[in-house]
DNA sequence: GTTTCTGCAAAACCTTTGCAGCTAG
DNA sequence: CTAGCTGCAAAGGTTTTGCAGAAAC
């Protein structure tokens, strides 16, 4: 029996790198990338070897703690998430996103699949456009 | 007026490179990296430097000749698309594709979009599942 | 003749890994 | 003490870039 810290990857150590890099995580609003956490947590002079953020991240991404979201530019980020199973909606001037829920979207993805014969199927969609704030004139 | 090959890139010049990695891709039934349609034109002795086919495949993708997918292994990989927008749903086990109109989710994101303030909305959906062949048992 | 493209090799990137030392249990 | 974790630096992999020569216009 792992006995492992809320919020931390699941059978692990509860060390103080790892709960740096979850705190930091949790207080970003947006998706972030490795590299990005290990800048936030070097800021607030907290000393966190970029292997070991790129190890918690992905140790977090195993237990499905966080969501993932592959860049454009290959940078992969990730955002912890609220629970039950929601999709972005995501700036792509200011990077703002927003979750929404799109139970029409799942009922849809499940239909499809069995209509081609496919099985466990998981669907990731995501949503870009310009919000309000970045709107020009 | 740029008077561009159909097939190829918008606005550049019908080289003998160009074609043959857009001819390379048209015979593709599934998602292919750079590397892979390298390494499928090295097989015909098709010779064709991988920087051009990075070049090539990225033209493409910006005159949205080509579905662009980012696998798990931080790999790009291109596919001709039909014309009309559309989805995939792809196996997860042998990576079979299947392109699936999706209406319903167009009109989704469209609502959500606007009723969060935003604005010029594309969206990105992906199915991800087993199909029939590969289904164990 | 000029502009654009190609190929090569080098560089740039993000990410992973090996390993010695440190730490939690 | 022992197993697991960290940090560093090196290695790995994909993609981009600089530049001289070749090709298209």
């Amino acid at each position: 029996m792992t006995s492992t810290e809320p919020g931390l990857p699941e059978g692990t150590r509860p060390t103080r790198q790892r709960r740096a890099v979850v705190a930091a995580l949790g207080r970003q609003d947006e998706f972030r990338s490795a590299q990005e956490i290990h800048e936030v947590l070097r800021e607030e002079g907290d000393r966190v070897g970029l292997a070991t953020v790129y190890r918690t991240l992905q140790a977090l991404a195993a237990g499905e703690d966080v969501d993932v979201l592959r860049g454009e530019d290959g940078e992969t980020r990730y955002r912890l998430c609220s629970g039950s199973h929601h999709h972005h909606l995501v700036c792509r001037d200011c990077g703002r996103a927003v979750e929404v829920e799109g139970p029409a979207v799942e009922r849809w993805a499940d239909a499809v699949a069995r209509e081609h014969g496919f099985d466990e199927v998981s669907h990731t969609v995501e949503l870009v456009g310009r919000c309000g704030d970045c709107r020009p004139g």
